[in-house]
DNA sequence: TTAAACTTTCAATAATTACTGAAAGTTTAA
DNA sequence: TTAAACTTTCAGTAATTATTGAAAGTTTAA
């Protein structure tokens, strides 16, 4: 395989994958683009790599740089804007978790905490409604709490727990 | 709020979650109305409950009994057929877990592996197509593992490599 | 200023995805 | 058997979501 086919592949899998971490095909696309090109590249680059239009590839970068994932970059000397994206796949796997705990989980976890707060009239069903809800809600909560911490700055996190659990 | 507020309120954050962790709104409301739910329910609860059509119904309770998260039970003496959820939210997480992986985590890391073995013709975009694609297999790998580590049987499997952090 | 170079916005439209309902299929009891 | 009770399938349609492109907006250099 040679660099334009495995360019295309790689921008075509990230593509489908950001449908299911809940972005769009083309804003997947043009993370993959920027993420994997050496020097930054204007919206006329980006128009004409993926074949969209202005209009899609401005709202798609507007997105982008509202995820903190892809950073305006200016080049002296230049009218146009040109656009980079976060290169160290570290950083931008915190920013994602960070962007997807805020946006998703967290609401989630509220809507959890009120439903299973109402009041329990001694029926079957509310019962299980709370305790299930509260299970879940206990879930989400340990899951975001751990992925937070494996992937922000405290990389020592690990250890620190380690020696807690052994003491 | 009470029950019906609260049930309500519960089925519609789940199903608009579930289109973020790759199924659909109906798949996710339904599933969200069996683990609720006391008793098993029969394909016409289901379809009241949720005002959705019985192929809708059925479609979305055959991918829902695929992904292994709800099941067929028979209520002696009935005719018809009950479905019920999965009821341990543990249990749940890591069928969860690995159908994701199997789906799209597994099938994404093949992609990135051939990308970035692709011959090193010494070019800046040809080596930066490749150490990024391997940065990112290396993260994607590393996070597949970790998450199914947590979630899989082996509970003890933390403490494990904390003893052999520590000697 | 102004006009060229560039970016954003958004109504119209295209593409995709989900849903319906009725016909076909299956199972079971008599 | 057969007919009632139930489930599945799938072509057609509806709803949602993404994309275009041209007009409006902004910035900059002269």
């Amino acid at each position: 395989m040679e660099y334009t086919a495995a360019k295309v592949k790689f921008i075509n899998t990230w593509g489908s994958l950001g449908t299911l971490w809940g972005i769009n095909k083309a804003m997947a696309q043009i993370h993959a683009l920027l993420f994997i090109s050496p020097k930054p590249l204007s919206m006329e680059d980006v128009m004409e790599e993926l074949q969209i239009s202005r209009g899609n590839t401005s709202m798609n970068l507007r997105q982008l740089i509202e995820w903190g994932i892809v950073y305006k970059t200016s080049i002296a000397g230049e009218r146009k804007e040109y656009f980079s994206s976060e290169k160290d796949v570290q950083e931008l796997a915190r920013t994602i978790a960070k962007e997807r705990s805020r946006r998703e989980i967290q609401p989630t976890l509220k809507v959890l905490k009120e439903v299973c707060s109402i009041e329990d009239d001694g029926t079957a069903k509310t019962q299980e409604l709370i305790k299930k809800t509260k299970e879940l809600y206990d879930l989400a909560s340990s899951a975001d709490t751990l992925m937070n911490k494996i992937v922000t700055q405290e990389q020592n996190w690990l250890t620190k727990t380690l020696v807690k659990l052994l003491k």
